[in-house]
DNA sequence: ATATATACCTAAGAAAATTATGTATATAAA
DNA sequence: TTTATATACATAATTTTCTTAGGTATATAT
């Protein structure tokens, strides 16, 4: 895990983009995907996590359909036009911040 | 410029970096060196940076050394011991995190 | 005179996260 | 069988961190 102050403004740029490539997530399934693809070192939390969901819907970023399964229910969350442009422009600002901070930091270009 | 957002939780990283590489340097010096260095890309604002000198020279990562410049004050700061290895914990640990949105957001490898 | 640059600082408020708590079902383990 | 863990949603109080705005003061360029 990562110190939680490093991980501080990445939160609507993993979400976008992880909905960018999914057809529909639901929140829970965000946390435990996020937890695979970093092998546990960010782990999104639930306090951070759905707020900025219902924050997102309500920008009009994301549309939600509700689902019922078994006796619990689940919100499935899929991304809109609008939300796709937005994850593409925060994601390339984030690419563009990387390089930016590798220079400053005088760490060595990635070379796979 | 990038949205603030993205930049939350990177100044300690910074500060350490640049005093790390340095003899000394004072809080104004910090916004100019960053600003040149980013292309203008990152501008510390004086309302986080000054709260956050005080606070890691409270620390005791920093050390300070005020001078008189004609009139006005400066103050100086300069890494401790203690601080230099915060300053190389973080930035390595800033690097990890690097690789790690780097896959998280299928961003292509910096190859130069 | 006025604006900009240098150089420090703090305080109110906003933004974003953590921590804690609540509800509820399902399943595995003791 | 009851206890812990996992699934699955949510909110509220607090803390952290930053922005915005303001204050003090000198030097220099317009």
């Amino acid at each position: 895990m990562y110190s939680s102050e490093l991980i501080k403004g990445t939160l609507k740029t993993i979400i976008l983009k992880l909905l960018s490539d999914s057809d529909e997530m639901y929140g829970y399934e965000l946390t435990q995907r996020v937890k695979e693809l970093t092998g546990g070192k960010i782990q999104l939390t639930e306090g951070a996590l759905y707020p900025t969901l219902h924050a997102l819907e309500a920008q009009g970023v994301l549309s939600t359909n509700v689902v019922n399964v078994g006796n619990r229910i689940r919100k499935y969350y899929s991304i809109t036009p609008t939300g796709k442009q937005l994850a593409n422009d925060k994601v390339n600002e984030y690419a563009d911040f990387i390089q930016t901070m590798t220079f400053l930091l005088g760490l060595k270009p990635n070379l796979g």
